[in-house]
DNA sequence: TTGAAAGCGATACCAT
DNA sequence: ATGGTATCGCTTTCAA
């Protein structure tokens, strides 16, 4: 493990001299830096961590973490131990700005993007879906901000990492479950929360091409419940009565998951409906409890809310690089005893 | 975040003194250390884990990792993985000892742990359960040796901490999960690595119970393969010739896996056997794709070997705490998709 | 018993 | 363009 002085000593300059080299802050003979460089290379220099996490904290490292968290039960597990994270590494110098918001507004998350631009280094944030919020998210990365996308990716936008389910696949393993459970043929009802969340999109359709597969299963209706249990609740009675045969439901919505059970529960139709719904929450908790919801997939949205952490604080208070840039939670299947 | 030089000048006294009374040296006067103590307290004094970690090098941290991990699948995942965290904490200071064994001899272990107990201020080990060894891990705990057990815990040891799967749960999620599959009512046969083992019983505890509560399964017969795809592979004909109606599988051992599916497939029987089993393994995932095994019970290998070498870390590098005991891995349903 | 000072590794600033 | 020095928080050693 060579230091930096070592370095020095080794070139016959000061520690500054390397600093710069290293850092490209320039003022730097030419030569004398490519001698550095080799030198660095040979003796394979690392920096020391810790010795950069000493003089970070001057940088006031700062991460501020956006998010329409508010009322959505799966974002408080992932924003809980965020917070944890949040305990753990103030120690270490990291300072925190949160921005939890209600809902999906564009004007409202860009006015936040553009506020929290000047005061940190590094920004954590659930985008929405929109061409201006790629552009603030663009400009921050090009000011040397860190950004991670959480639980949704941007992707059109520069240089980040990305943190969060692969959609898709909670489709196809939702399908492959429905499938296991052999109370096919089934003629299935999808919810969504809106035709525009393109992860729900990705999830119905991971979900379509899996139970399609065998050609006896088949997807006859899908419907949105913009996230909301009384939408949820009245366009699951309106559907199961256009579709009194659907004998499966997938609930690749989040939100509307507990409205949509009490339909089924008012429609006694819960023992000869298997629901598949996500995310291990309170309100679904309680209807897997109650026998209603067959299985459920889950995010991991505490190493969601870790994960996204501890990359910051490596970057920010280590200056430690991802080694990834994309860090992929897996679909877990749940059942009441594993929930 | 008071630092220990603030609380030296709010004390009226020199950083050495305070050292000293907070790290429990010695040689204070016995008014001045309980003021200190005092506003320590006061002020919500913790220890800079920056600083520390800049110091520890000193004590020249070093943990052993004692496995017999050699010829099993599972633990290649585990030790991989910490192998991964080793590459990132040495960079900070940390040094590792490999003790990687074939098979579990307790004389061999004991004289493993004997050898490091003298070169290490940490041990992660996958203890024999063995009242002789117990003994060894107590006498390296008095000497203030962090003790992490690694997959298997150690009942009746002083203060450490475990990380690692509940096996009892496993037993009920595969139960839970065979009923969801519905082929019942189930005839089962079960087999575990050897009768010796308490996680292999447990988990067969948990899988009994799940399944016999509504009064139409029942296990059958359960036999050990010790971990071996030879005496699986001969166990498994011999009782399923004994016991034809089996018609589901708990394979709660880990080692005998593929020999049991052999002869599955030997006897034709891949189409009428339910078979659940442990671990994403290379002949596992063969035995998922070719539709012998139904399930897979997923016990995060790679967090356990993670984890454990992230406590180690935080303990020797940063002088911080774990906040827990026991670290339970959850024990996770993957089918094809999500394996 | 206590204080003063050096050192760990990287960085920032000032003087040259 | 370059070197020297102080700094971050804590530990350790040496001197008083």
């Amino acid at each position: 493990m060579v230091t930096i002085k070592q370095l020095a000593d080794l070139c016959g300059v000061s520690r500054g001299t390397v600093d710069r080299v290293l850092n490209n802050r320039g003022n730097v003979n030419p030569a004398k830096a490519a001698m550095i460089r080799e030198m660095a290379e040979k003796m394979h220099y690392r920096p020391n961590p810790v010795g950069k996490a000493l003089t970070a904290r001057r940088k006031h490292p700062t991460v501020g973490i956006v998010m329409p968290s508010e009322g959505i039960a799966f974002f408080d597990d992932v924003v809980t131990a965020m917070q944890h994270a949040e305990e753990k590494y103030q120690l270490f110098g990291l300072r925190v700005i949160w921005r939890l918001t209600h809902g999906y507004d564009v004007a409202a998350q860009a006015a936040i993007i553009d506020e929290l631009a000047d005061e940190v280094n590094a920004l954590i944030i659930n985008p929405i879906s929109d061409p201006c919020i790629v552009e603030k998210i663009n400009a921050c990365i090009k000011k040397d901000i860190f950004v991670v996308a959480l639980n949704n990716d941007i992707e059109q936008a520069d240089a980040h990492v990305y943190v969060g389910p692969d959609y898709r696949n909670g489709g196809e393993t939702a399908g492959a479950l429905l499938q296991l459970i052999g109370r096919g043929p089934y003629t299935c009802g999808v919810t969504v929360g809106s035709r525009r969340l393109l992860g729900h999109q990705q999830r119905l359709q991971g979900f379509t091409e899996a139970i399609t597969a065998t050609g006896e299963n088949h997807v006859a209706a899908v419907w949105e419940d913009n996230d909301d249990d009384v939408q949820a609740y009245e366009a699951t009675q309106r559907m199961l009565k256009a579709h009194p045969d659907i004998n499966a439901l997938f609930l690749a919505s989040s939100g509307g998951t507990y409205g949509t059970c009490r339909a089924i529960r008012a429609l006694h139709r819960e023992q000869d409906i298997t629901i598949i719904a996500f995310d291990n929450t309170p309100p679904t908790r309680e209807m897997v409890e109650q026998h209603v919801i067959d299985a459920v997939l889950y995010q991991h949205p505490h190493q969601q809310g870790q994960k996204a952490m501890q990359l910051v604080y490596d970057k920010l208070i280590n200056g430690l690089q991802p080694n990834r840039q994309q860090y992929i939670m897996q679909n877990e299947i749940r059942l009441l005893p594993n929930l």
